[in-house]
DNA sequence: AATGAATGAGCTTTCATTCAT
DNA sequence: GATGAATGAAAGCTCATTCAT
């Protein structure tokens, strides 16, 4: 009654399928054109949602950001802790499986991948603090899980964290390819993504 | 076309300094937000020449963009043209010539760089037909010329190509990032494309 | 109107308490902000009761402020009943005991003053018409009972109808300014009446 | 060119015909519903003017508003200012006088006695701080002009206080009877003011 | 009876574009 | 050539009203 609930739980009631029609949607939209380009006419159009619906859950374009943005990232980081990682694996290995988690995701939110990777260089004012906790705690994960791998064979090189800054950038130009053709291949993708890193490993063993 | 001037021509009768103005005011607006979310107030703004001649001039903002750009992709591939490269050379040396190349445009249009990579990564299909052959063309000159190194010791490597992939996202981020910081640094940029650059050079030699 | 069973009767039939929350709610908002500028999410805020059973009971907000005002007018009209005038009471004397019935009624409704003045001025067309009768009414009620008062002092002076438009204007501003407070103090405001009834009188004497 | 220029001076640099044009629409509208519930869509019907204009001067409703109110406020006071007033005159001589002042004012800004007084009630928390300097400054100076007049007259009375009070909340009364009426007659309204006036003077007296 | 999810028209504001000067 | 006033469609957001449960 009245307080006593958040708006996010009000929008935990909904069916799960609603829910994840608008979460969709808005990934989507967000995705593709960054915080502010993006359009609520737009999601409106993509999810079959009403415009008013949007807004008697998020109280603002971006309170809808900042939870999609929390809700994306959270989403991601149980994918990632359900890798129950070997201590001392291989770094390209794990590099692989992080990628591999990602298409995981895309059969429940296809437009999620992209949109982490939005997430990451979004720095719209308005809403660069409120997703700034989530933000980084996924960062910290996801640099937590990859620090479980064995990192001698790359520190035999002087400038191996440039190497790894390069692999990084390379993924996410190949991620961003794979959203510009007109369906996802999740298989094409993975299949870049092999050749690359393995194009790397082999330089560096 | 069809009249007996054409857009461009009663823009190159401007006095040369406020083309330069308006030239970049639109790159700059155009590089960071993209043909669609940039805003024309914005360049007036930026460049203090007034709304209507900017639309004397180009009959719209996609005309505004088709010109810039196309105009923009040219001022680079003269730039590129002025390298007198041997025949032969070191590829890594090579690409950083590329990337010196981009820091003396700077000097005139500070965010021609920026803006290349953004047109090369623009999809709107308002303006993207009629960037095609511009762009198309940048790409292929940029091409040429690389292959003037000498691919012999990439070569050795099956996957070399993927490796220069790598490394023009990098460079592209790299890029990216220098623009993040509140005033572009040649030096720091040419820096850390040079640290990039070697430590692959070094994996491959 | 037409059915078995009107709107007004159905209303009656819920809980006493529930009635009067959902009218102190109605009239609170209506006497605040009107009728054009009321909202019924503010009603819904203000009287804990759902947003579906206000458009259950009364089918538009139309007609919600045409039976809470009517209802207002109703229970005002019953409460200056009550008074049992006796023929040739002061004008004075009466004027300030009806102010007294008002306050008598704030303890149902606290708002139902306020409401009432709001009522009088009300003149959006949408409902304007529909109010017309029982404002009317009870203009007309009020004025029966005024004038069982002895007019005789009064009209020593030519102007008395005058010196009379000038007290009702001047309750009616003391009353608004009451409700302007935080809380609304019944003692400070009878005072107030008090004090400006007397001054008046004191001349007319 | 840029700044230097305040939205302000813009405004007052269209053609005075439109100048008052946009402001008897505003001062219409804001009169009529009060800040919060004038639509600017209303001010572009009955002014003729674009939307997008009133946002180009202005920017925005509440902007409008604080412009419009000081703009009244400050034509009030010249009016007021004009007239020379004789130290000692009557005291509802002076009033009537204030009342034809306002008369005056209709005929280049119909509304704006009545916008006058919906200003001194406007307690909206958006505009209400923006108003605040000129709105007492006004009250002042109308309160500095009746000072001027002999109380000694009202001073045989010790309630005097409350009947300028009483001829105060009359008046503003009937110059909301007067709106009420399809067409605003200043003759009528004159004759009603000077009628009160004159039946609480012969009281005093 | 009772709830609150759902909708779309309407509001304030922005922005590409036109036009008079 | 040059300015910026002027426009209206579209954006983000609100609100009366409907409807499934």
């Amino acid at each position: 009654m009245g307080e006593g609930q958040s708006m996010n739980e009000k929008f935990y009631s909904l069916k799960k399928e609603k829910q994840d029609k608008m979460l969709n949607g808005a990934m989507q939209i967000f995705a593709l054109y960054g915080y502010r380009h993006a359009s609520t006419d737009e999601m409106v159009r993509v999810s079959g949602v009403s415009k008013g619906l949007w807004f008697h859950y998020f109280e603002s374009k971006a309170g809808l950001y900042a939870f999609v943005a929390s809700y994306g990232l959270k989403y991601a980081m149980i994918e990632l802790s359900m890798r129950t990682v070997r201590q001392g694996a291989d770094y390209f290995a794990l590099r692989y499986e992080v990628e591999e988690g990602k298409m995981r995701m895309l059969d429940k939110y296809p437009y999620l991948p992209l949109f982490l990777d939005s997430i990451a260089r979004e720095d719209d004012e308005e809403v660069v603090e409120m997703i700034k906790e989530p933000r980084e705690k996924y960062a910290e994960q996801l640099q937590q899980l990859l620090l479980q791998a064995d990192y001698a064979p790359l520190k035999a090189h002087d400038d191996y964290l440039l190497l790894i800054d390069m692999l990084n950038y390379t993924l996410e130009a190949l991620l961003a390819n794979g959203y510009r053709s007109p369906v996802f291949s999740k298989e094409r993708y993975l299949t870049e993504v092999q050749k690359h890193i393995q194009a790397l490993k082999k330089l560096i063993a």
